[in-house]
RNA sequence: GGGCGGCUAGCUCAGCUGGGAGAGCGCCAGCUUGACAUGCUGGAGGUCGGGGGUUCGAAACCCUCGCCGCCCACCA
């Protein structure tokens, strides 16, 4: 033992200001090395790869929940014992920060192409330098304790070599092709884009119902909201079951203003009830068109420039914006008395999510994946439960996506992202190479030039879990981290991202790359709509920070993460979080402020004591540890975070604390012993979700002290537990609280009165109760007082009866004894239900029966 | 057109395998109680969306209807 040390004085204001201590702890855990991962630990490892945030902009407060999660879990499973590897990062999101760029060069006057790729990559490693800092500060002041010595960037060289090797991998199985399909194509952006960068938008249009002659007479009517594409329309379409069209199945109608021969094929693809039940087939600018084009071997024509003006030479139209030639085509077709009807029509449009343009079908050749194998192997994972989802249901939306899967167009032509590594020589070959090739693979041309493709930006994120951790070199960080066990991410990532990463890793590690897959919930504004900027419903998670305190919002965050719905954001919430912290440093100012002699004691230390409510609040503080620990290693951190803030605040500080006040005056070392070992154990457990203040208060505990974190997690189990106490100690709290209840009914002062008790409860608990009540236990009081009802026993105030509360008790008391004896007396329910709940019951009937005849027989 | 989730106190949400309806904030009343007024004490407030069903017993399980939200889908 330390030699002792006096504890009386301390420097602690009375409030708990979280700005005062937190960038210093962060400093101070970063300076020696608390989130530095080694990888030749002998402990058992425990990795988590966060997701990198897009480098557009500043993290919002969706990023703070899913850090405070992640941050949580990685601190819990360090005091468990675990080496642990947080590994943060972000990603350079090609077509979002292409954007984001475009659209500040868009405000100064200019454009990417006036300035010129140089300039323009100039910008963006500028924007790289600012953003990736601004980010890493946000990270910093959640406290996440991600190991900064492995921060990594999807564009970083040794990334870029990763992602390169992933491609020149695949091309070698022969997976990836190129080949002209319909693609989605956004003509601002001029690139194709994949079916899950699309936004779906409502719009307003009007269906054209428009009349094709047919060679040999007669004609044929169709519907269309998009009649500028009819120049590219090379049939006509009907279900084979139609009988109104069967006649003209086989022959050939004539493309009006174009004059182009359109043969009129039969297919199932066709509703019949859309419309007109005939189809103008457009097989360049729509998928299902497009479809059945190829079943019916018609003419493929390209209608549209990248830039969705139309492409019609010699016709009026060449050159025109779609919107400008649709509207040309209709009056030309009124003309000519083509339009047979125009009715409004209400649909969905989709739209590029990254710069929001219409997206135009179009047929391009681009770069494609298979993905048949990585698929199966996908599914044959989940069906071996490689990879377990919180809530489950997750797991079904994604496998119902991976059976539909079809090969993924991985190319985009941006300015901005990994160049596909396929270089051309001047006599037409093909190299592939992770590395610039000197020459030519099949000549001896050196001047190659490389495909102008960059890689959709989730081809390289795919990678994340292992290409951060060196591969394809077998470093030892994948040795000792691959696969790693928890990823978290919201629901909206989950096919883009998550089954990405599953496969990638099945496919060059042969193993999935995290055991869990945790989805947590959406933060929306309080009005129950998108958190937006551009909504202006944003919050800035840094302003909450100065508000409340990072532990607030961490606890805030932890509350609501696995919430079953997406969660209203509620200021007042955060708030709560930020008193509690706060009583959490008085709490510790009262301990602290306690006068004696006290022995610097080991940080656990406990002798167990024999005080009720020494008894009372251990068996208590093992109750909250089981619920902390069971809720963060089942990812339900609500539970955590509920149970910690329950015992803290409405055990500790309301019961315990205030029963043992009088003993820490006096200096009872029982009583400090007690309670530091509470204080101790709980920012413990409290400390993965508020690391800030426990790190703070813990410090001040006695006893030498390292970090909190380092310290291991609270192992109670099978300790401390005592029935009897908690049944004792649970009298005191109804005999107070009864009192109480008199004690406001008959306007008495806070403190005052007294007591009588017979020898139904113990004197033990008759003391506490006395004490906590503020009455004096006295042995007689004549006939005084009004009767209590939870024990057998008086109480009287200088002034006032409390009748009134009685009669109300006793009515209440009265109708609860009803309720429940009409529940006994059915005999099914005597013969049915679980003995244990009958008598349960009955002991409660029982109890309610002496209440009301203590209550009676005391007037 | 399919699929999923939600509907619990004025607001935001807990309530995990069916056995006495909870928290935070807000509201009312009272307290400068030797840690905390970022506090303490007492209190009001709920047909657990509606209706059926299963069960001795349903907020929870089943069916159905109604709103709200999300996802998927080749009706042009």
């Amino acid at each position: 033992m330390d030699e002792a040390r006096p504890i009386t004085a301390t420097d602690m204001p009375k409030a708990f200001d979280p700005q005062a201590i937190e960038a210093g702890w962060y400093a101070r855990w970063e300076q020696d090395g608390l989130f530095v991962a080694d990888a030749t630990s002998d402990k058992p490892s425990f990795a988590m790869c966060f997701p990198p945030p897009n480098i557009t902009g500043e993290l919002h407060l969706g990023h703070a929940l899913q850090t405070a999660v992640y941050d949580t879990i990685a601190r819990y499973k360090r005091m468990k014992g675990f080496e642990v590897l947080f590994l943060p990062g972000y990603d350079h999101a090609a077509i979002a920060t292409q954007n984001v760029i475009e659209k500040q060069l868009a405000k100064e006057g200019t454009s990417k192409e006036q300035i010129g790729r140089e300039a323009f990559n100039a910008r963006v490693e500028q924007w790289y330098e600012q953003t990736g800092a601004t980010i890493i500060n946000q990270l910093r002041l959640l406290g996440a304790s991600m190991d900064w010595t492995r921060l990594r960037f999807t564009m970083d060289s040794r990334y870029y070599r990763s992602v390169m090797t992933a491609f020149v991998a695949f091309y070698e199985k022969g997976w990836i092709y190129r080949a002209p399909r319909i693609v989605n194509w956004c003509p601002h952006d001029r690139s194709a884009i994949s079916d899950l960068e699309i936004e779906w938008q409502e719009h307003q249009d009007t269906l054209y119902f428009i009349k094709y002659p047919i060679e040999g007479g007669g004609d044929v009517t169709i519907a269309t909201v998009r009649p500028e594409t009819m120049l590219a329309d090379t049939g006509v379409a009907v279900n084979p079951q139609d009988k109104r069209y069967k006649s003209i199945v086989g022959k050939t109608a004539v493309l009006p203003l174009v004059g182009r021969k359109l043969p009129i094929v039969a297919d199932d693809a066709v509703e019949m009830e859309f419309g007109t039940g005939a189809l103008k087939v457009t097989p360049g600018h729509d998928a299902l068109d497009y479809e059945i084009g190829q079943r019916h071997s018609l003419e493929l024509v390209n209608g549209m420039q990248v830039d969705g003006s139309m492409d019609a030479p010699g016709l009026p139209y060449d050159g025109m914006p779609g919107l400008e030639a649709r509207a040309a085509i209709v009056e030309a077709l009124k003309k000519q008395g083509l339009i047979v009807k125009e009715e409004p029509y209400t649909h969905e449009v989709g739209h590029c999510d990254r710069c929001h343009a219409v997206i135009e079908p179009l047929v391009s050749e681009q770069w494609w994946l298979r993905m048949e194998e990585m698929r199966d192997n996908a599914v044959e994972a989940s069906s071996s439960g490689k990879v377990r989802w919180h809530p489950e249901k997750y797991e079904r939306e994604y496998l119902d996506w991976l059976h539909g899967l079809h090969d993924w167009n991985i190319g985009r032509q941006l300015w901005l992202g990994h160049r596909v590594p396929v270089y051309r020589c001047p006599n037409g070959h093909v190299t592939v190479s992770v590395e610039r090739p000197e020459q030519c693979a099949e000549c001896d041309q050196t001047e190659l030039e490389q495909d102008p493709d960059v890689l959709d930006t989730w081809f390289s994120s795919g990678l994340w879990p292992f290409a951060t951790l060196g591969w394809p070199d077998q470093t030892e960080d994948l040795e000792a981290f691959y696969p790693t066990d928890v990823n978290c991410t919201a629901r909206e990532i989950i096919r883009l991202w998550v089954s990405r990463m599953i496969m990638t890793g099945l496919e060059f590690m042969g193993e999935a790359p995290f055991s869990d897959e945790v989805i947590h919930s959406v933060v929306q504004a309080a009005d129950g709509r998108r958190m937006s900027k551009s909504l202006g419903t944003g919050v800035d998670p840094r302003d909450l920070l100065s508000k409340y305190g990072a532990d607030a919002l961490r606890a805030w965050a932890t509350s609501v993460a696995m919430s079953t719905q997406d969660v209203r954001f509620d200021e007042s919430r955060v708030e709560g979080y930020r008193r509690f912290a706060n009583k959490l440093w008085n709490a510790t100012r009262l301990v602290l402020n306690s006068p004696g002699e006290q022995t610097a004691q080991a940080p656990g230390f406990i002798e167990r004591q024999e005080h009720l409510e020494d008894r009372w609040i251990l068996a208590r503080l093992a109750n909250a540890a089981e619920a902390i620990s069971n809720g963060i290693e089942q990812f339900e951190f609500q539970e955590s975070i509920n149970a910690g803030y329950a015992f803290a605040w409405n055990e500790l500080c309301d019961w315990y604390l205030e029963a043992i006040k009088d003993r820490l005056r006096d200096g009872d070392p029982a009583a400090q012993d007690v309670a530091y070992f509470c204080l101790d154990n709980l920012f413990q457990l409290l400390h993965p979700m508020m690391p800030f203040v426990t790190e703070e208060l813990w410090s001040r505990l006695p006893g030498e002290r390292g970090y909190v974190m380092q310290s291991g997690w609270p192992e109670l189990e099978g300790r401390f537990v005592d029935p009897d106490a908690e049944e004792e100690f649970g009298q005191v709290i109804k005999i107070v609280e009864e009192v109480r209840g008199h004690r406001t009914a008959a306007g008495a002062p806070p403190r005052g009165g007294s007591i009588v008790l017979d020898g139904s409860v113990s004197e033990t608990v008759a003391g506490l109760a006395a004490k906590l009540a503020h009455v004096d236990l006295v042995e007689e009081m004549g006939s005084g007082g009004v009767p209590l009802a939870v024990v057998s026993g008086r109480v009287a105030f200088p002034t006032g009866t409390g009748d009134a509360r009685r009669d109300k008790e006793r009515k209440r008391l009265q109708a609860d004894l009803e309720r429940t004896e009409e529940r006994l007396s059915n005999p099914d329910f005597r013969d049915k239900a679980p003995a244990e709940v009958v008598a349960n019951l009955e002991a409660r009937a029982e109890e309610l029966r002496e209440a009301l005849e203590r209550l009676t027989a005391g007037q």
